[in-house]
DNA sequence: TAGATTGTTAATCGATTAACAATC
DNA sequence: TAGATTGTTAATCGATTAACAATC
């Protein structure tokens, strides 16, 4: 029935949300389309034209419901719902991310997996072995595990966790994983955006 | 002199050079913009108005050498040049950053700062106290820094660092920096990629 | 009601793809 | 030379912006 909403648009979702986050933190109650473009460096016809794609949550003539926006940008990104997480890998990254407090309360990391967990404490969060995941996965609800592992073993960790159920993935290990179409991948690759910068750095100086 | 290249082409720049990497390294010496745009889900047209936009790398009726394409991609984005990053922020995320391994070698992490210090010991790479940043940053050559603080004191970090004279700023904290004109900052956003992740989730069920 | 501001269509702009002449 | 494949122009497609009627 909805029709697809284009990759551009849902990459701006969360930084809609911050703003009318941040909004809603200061009290404000209502918001036009021409202060949301302000706030984001956007065009306030953009702003329009994206809350459209959703099926529009404003007033004419008055603006936007601050609240109401917030709870229509929650439902759709489904922040209000909660999502459990493992992560597979304990090093510095894996570590990083089970202790990330600026998820919010939609997602929460119930295990982190390792070849060698042993000696690692991370407090409230289990540390397991590789070995238990499918038992573990076959055992509680994991709706997104993240790679957190090194380059070289993110393949292999990719197919274990979609071997175990799990049809959601986070990716932190810079490679391209192959895997089922029903599978969804999202990746997050820090040095990508670190060559971006060296680029322009060195455009300037050139 | 040269013309600007749209954003969109950069952000694709670093993984092409992961794949061109990744040719060299199994020792293939020459690649085909069909071959490139297979193994990266683009279309050859598209691999070489990119490459055309930089000033084209080819040769017509042979494709393009991989060792020279390689090394035009780390001039382009200056991979080839030592950039000195300090890191703010000693906390996990900061500590995973001085910890990683796969920025390559053009990228090293000289020091890291904390506004409580004692007691942290990351190996190599010395943590220092906030108030000794001004002092570090005359006294060093420092091309990056990284404001790895919690989102409320990012703001306030990225001041210091700016004022202490370094003009590049790669941003892991959830929140807009506002900074003059000159100074170029990269943000990575970690929610902003699982709350796309989570917009995908939701979908497929909804 | 009058003013304000959305929702949405139409116009513009930019990015991607197709096509093919140039040339190795 | 003949075949292959680039570099680059032209055509298409999609995203952004402008405009304005609808309406709160």
């Amino acid at each position: 029935m909805e029709k697809t909403v284009s990759p551009v648009i849902i990459k701006r979702l969360p930084r809609y949300y911050r703003v009318i986050t941040h909004l809603d933190s200061i009290g404000q109650t209502k918001v036009s389309s021409t202060a949301i473009a302000q706030l984001m460096d956007f065009t306030a016809s953009q702003v329009r034209q994206d809350f459209c794609s959703f099926g529009a949550y404003g007033q004419q003539g008055y603006g936007y419901d601050v609240q109401k926006l917030k709870a229509e940008l929650e439902n759709i990104m489904g922040l209000n719902k909660m999502h459990n997480m493992i992560i597979i890998g304990a090093g510095n990254i894996g570590r990083a991310i089970a202790g990330y407090k600026g998820f919010g309360e939609a997602f929460k990391v119930c295990a982190v997996f390792d070849i060698a967990p042993e000696g690692i404490d991370l407090g409230e969060v289990k540390v397991m072995n590789m070995s238990q995941l499918a038992d573990y996965c076959a055992a509680n609800k994991v709706d997104i595990a993240v790679i957190a592992t090194p380059r070289t073993a993110a393949a292999q960790a990719a197919q274990q966790v979609v071997n175990a159920g799990v049809k959601n993935i986070w990716n932190f290990a810079p490679t391209e994983l192959d895997l089922p179409g029903d599978v969804l991948v999202e990746n997050i690759s820090m040095s990508e955006s670190l060559y971006v910068l060296s680029y322009y750095m060195n455009r300037q100086e050139g």
